[in-house]
RNA sequence: GGUCUCGUGGCCGAGCGGUUAGGCACCGGUCUGCAAAACCGUCUACUCCGGUUCGAAUCCGGACGAGACCUCCA
């Protein structure tokens, strides 16, 4: 396939947009880091998830033959900036008074929920921290035998100042050493670390560790950054086509699978590094604290209090697509109400495209309007041009369903699967209608008649008042040249 | 404090040196029994100050403003 061939992608590594070649011709690898499942997934973690469902659903649409794995964090995250132990996971179960496998299985079961609500694919493979302890300490001990990392009082640390020696610390997040701490941090409980960059590998045991694990340096937990190395290389291999996640992953978390992929195996692990970026609410990034969080099945429901009213899944993944990956994205009511209108639009133009009548010239180029398509996604992943070129194909459906251009049965057999590749499989939005209620279309067709022979009556009364009150169900009429249909 | 993004019309949001992005809203028109839907048309931009250039929203410098990260973060 041509379109293949052109596909820019933009590299965090090199800061550069970057033609994309694969490591194996045909398919692509690609590990997202996935969430920490000590609450329920809120909307910016949908957001990127989202985001790396459509570049998966990209892949496909191209013929790639994809392995996207995308883990599962159930293993509590156990040092933060002091050093001190932080087990969300623990902290959680703790808080919701039930172990830490019940807390991961419960947020678990909303995740998959979710994933089904916003139409994401499935990933390739799931895998867990905690089914992957042994392939953690197997990679730990592979840098302590390089020299990249020492053992202290049964915790293992990676020695940043050695690996500085080989390699490049901060070849992603562009930070220096010598820069990331001018300012002295409250240094408690960082004794045991020769360095203060130097981050946890393996962590002892705490008495009232709710997880604990077997290791040669005793019993303890894997440090957060491991895992996605030791997860990322057992299915993808030690150097793969794609690693991405969240902005906020650069750093620290991303550096240091660098550094643990190159202290190990000497290589960085992935070819393209790719970071979608955060959600504002209300002009603020989505916090607890600023009062403008809420989760993906409250904006569905209609029962968050920073929306008047509910919208559809497809709508506010259609809303997110309207942005770029790489840009700040803001949820406000107004701009969610002009994507609903938006998305209603596009969508009656690609129910319409069927019912067209042929004609036999076209009066557009429509393999140009095609190629648009691909150029869009091809500039790495541009999909608020993608939706501004399919707004074009709509114009030009609307003007054949008003006799005022013309497509041959070709060009629209060609654009109906077209639009459809990209509107369904590439953006994830759903097509088929949910009007397709098999009693009622039979009714709305009965009421429609009667409405038909009050206005050939000029009964205006009647022809209004079954308007108004289908309006009031929640069901448009619309009188167009052709007839009258619902929606 | 350090590192890095960003500042586009009423709202959202593309743009990577010369061409109408697109959506929503507004206004005028076509259509309609009246509406709605649909179509056509018009109008609102590039934070500010310098510089480079024949030409800058786009490149460079500075100011102001917003945001992210700096070992919890998607």
């Amino acid at each position: 396939m041509e379109n293949r061939r052109n596909l820019q992608i933009y590299n965090s590594l090199s800061g550069k947009k970057e033609t994309f070649e694969p490591l194996h011709i045909d398919h692509v690898g690609m590990y997202v880091c996935g969430p920490t499942l000590y609450s329920e997934p809120h909307m910016g973690n949908m957001r990127t998830f989202i985001n790396f469902d459509m570049i998966y659903r990209y892949f496909l649409h191209l013929g790639y033959k994809v392995k996207y794995v995308r883990n599962i964090t159930d293993a509590g995250h156990i040092t933060n900036s002091a050093g001190l132990e932080v087990d969300s996971i623990g902290k959680a179960a703790r808080r919701e008074q039930m172990q830490s496998l019940e807390i991961v299985y419960k947020y678990n079961v909303k995740f998959q929920e979710l994933q089904r609500l916003y139409n994401l694919l499935p990933p390739s493979i799931e895998p867990t921290a905690t089914g992957h302890i042994q392939e953690q300490i197997e990679i730990i001990e592979q840098i302590i035998e390089n020299g990249y990392a020492y053992v202290v009082n049964g915790s293992v640390y990676f020695d940043v100042q050695q690996y500085i020696k080989d390699f490049n610390y901060g070849i992603l997040s562009g930070r220096k050493v010598d820069e990331l701490d001018n300012e002295t941090r409250a240094l408690n409980a960082q004794d045991e670390k020769r360095f203060f960059a130097d981050f946890a590998l393996w962590k002892k045991a705490n008495p009232d560790d709710m997880q604990i694990w077997r290791s040669p340096w005793g019993n303890g937990n894997p440090g957060w950054h491991i895992e996605c190395t030791a997860m990322s290389t057992k299915y993808l291999g030690k150097h793969f086509d794609i690693h991405g996640g969240g902005m906020d992953l650069k750093f620290p978390h991303h550096e240091d699978e660098i550094a643990q992929s190159c202290g190990s195996m000497g290589c960085n692990p992935a070819k393209y590094w790719m970071h979608a970026n955060m959600l504002n609410v209300n002009g603020q990034k989505m916090s607890k604290s600023f009062g403008n969080y809420f989760l993906p099945k409250e904006i569905i429901e209609g029962s968050t209090e920073l929306f008047d009213k509910p919208y559809s899944p497809d709508v506010l993944r259609f809303f997110m697509m309207q942005a770029h990956y790489r840009s700040n994205l803001d949820f406000t009511q107004d701009a969610l109400n002009a994507s609903e209108k938006g998305y209603s639009r596009l969508m009656e133009a690609f129910k319409l495209i069927d019912k067209l009548n042929i004609n036999d010239s076209s009066s557009f180029d429509v393999n140009e309007l095609v190629n648009s398509f691909y150029q869009a996604m091809n500039d790495d992943f541009n999909t608020p041009i993608l939706i501004a070129n399919l707004f074009e194909a709509a114009k030009n459906i609307y003007l054949i369903n008003d006799g005022k251009a013309t497509i041959t049965a070709s060009d629209r057999d060609f654009l109906i699967q077209e639009m459809n590749g990209f509107i369904s499989n590439v953006l994830g939005l759903q097509t088929s209608s949910e009007n397709n209620d098999s009693k009622l279309a039979p009714v709305m067709d009965l009421v429609l008649d009667l409405r038909q022979q009050a206005r050939s009556n000029k009964d205006w009364t009647t022809s209004d008042k079954i308007r108004d009150g289908l309006a009031a169900a929640g069901i448009v009429v619309k009188d167009g040249k052709e007839g009258t249909t619902w929606s």
